[in-house]
DNA sequence: GCGCCTCATTAGGGTCGCCTAACAGACCTG
DNA sequence: CAGGTCTGTTAGGCGACCCTAATGAGGCGC
């Protein structure tokens, strides 16, 4: 399964799963945004997929994985994540400055490389952003936002689906927001969100409040 | 110029780089054993190259590495030979047994990650194999079968043109033969090859006389 | 009910990278 | 010189992935 399946299979197995996981409804519209690719092209490939056994389309046209899908979509994630603690941990990446490497070395990883990452690096239970490898149970989180004001919590991830916004993870990093610090709700309201990190006081940009997720 | 050559691009240009380090003449007919594609698919291939200013054919056919290309060859090959080793130092895999993963990571591999391999690996001079990194100068080496009866030598290298059989690296392995290792000769005759390995006698397969390289 | 969105799909192209079959030229050998 | 062998190329195809432009289909506000 995991060297079956072609780079631009695996890359649509995994916005289908990513965005299922985090989000909501994926559908078509939805994944071309994502891979930045024609909803023409990603209509044609869909298709493919579906002819595959990959995914299947419901009545609304909404995309889920079959079975076969899901199992290839975990394993692209994982290898994934993976990658990105490889990156971290063995070769001194910051946390936030991962995302494009590993997007290319998932697709080269054999079972057995993953199999020896896991050794290595201690059987990781998330990436270096908090999501969890794909099999393990995730702890609860919420968005931000649903801090009420001088309520403290963990930032426990950044999901996947916002690694792609450039520069949005080294911001969070200047700010002093990665996972596994504790944040307080200081201020919220349209278009200003302060919280404190770290003993200082912050002004986050607002869209931090749905992007950020914290511990329940 | 590293991202931007295709997977097969970079294929076909480490394909020109090693048969004509390690051997002679390099042209479409070998390029097609060596990379196990039809000839046609071959000729189109190079024709492409050729197009993209990488390579240039000379009255006789043979592929030659532009300066462009030869940039692009010793890069790509480089970050096979790290990938080699990474493999081998950090992720614990056996000396012969990480060729066809390297095959695939050396394409998702960006300079940085390049760069920082090389100071996490400690700037290794050559593969797990012992071939050098491009732009390092190559220890003088000479095919085993070169050596006088009771001639001592150490074992160089295993170019990479023969790490594509499949099971040989692992046979030399299982023979005592590894970069490093002393040899003695003790008898060649056609068809025959005897050597003396860590005190004891082996019969190595004839062609090891040309396909191990060992000091001068 | 009309016009406007959002979405999916079709039609028509394009490139890359591969294949088989057929052929043409060089070269060697008997 | 005739027949192999080795080599490169052409012709004709094919599948994967991508694009733009045009079309169709559903839903919403007014």
């Amino acid at each position: 399964m995991a060297l079956t399946a072609s780079p631009a299979t695996e890359e649509y197995l995994q916005a289908v799963y990513t965005l299922a996981d985090e989000g909501g409804q994926v559908i078509g519209a939805r994944l071309a945004e994502f891979l930045r690719i024609s909803p023409a092209a990603v209509s044609e490939m869909v298709h493919r997929l579906e002819r595959d056994g990959l995914v299947r389309l419901d009545e609304r046209k909404e995309v889920r994985l079959t079975e076969r899908g899901l199992t290839a979509a975990s394993s692209i994630v994982r290898r994934h994540r993976l990658a990105e603690r490889m990156l971290v941990d063995l070769l001194g990446y910051e946390w936030w400055k991962t995302h494009e490497e590993a997007e290319r070395i998932e697709h080269a990883m054999s079972p057995e490389m993953e199999e020896r990452l896991v050794r290595v690096l201690g059987d990781p239970q998330t990436c270096p952003h908090g999501n969890p490898m794909p099999g393990t149970t995730a702890r609860p989180t919420r968005p931000l936002e649903r801090l009420a004001t001088g309520e403290r919590a963990t930032v426990e991830r950044i999901p996947d689906q916002f690694e792609h916004e450039p520069g949005f993870l080294e911001y969070l990093d200047t700010q002093g927001v990665r996972p596994g610090v504790t944040l307080e709700m200081l201020e919220q309201r349209p278009g200003l969100l302060r919280v404190g990190v770290d003993g200082r006081e912050r002004s986050l940009r607002p869209d931090c409040g749905q992007k950020v997720w914290v511990a329940v």
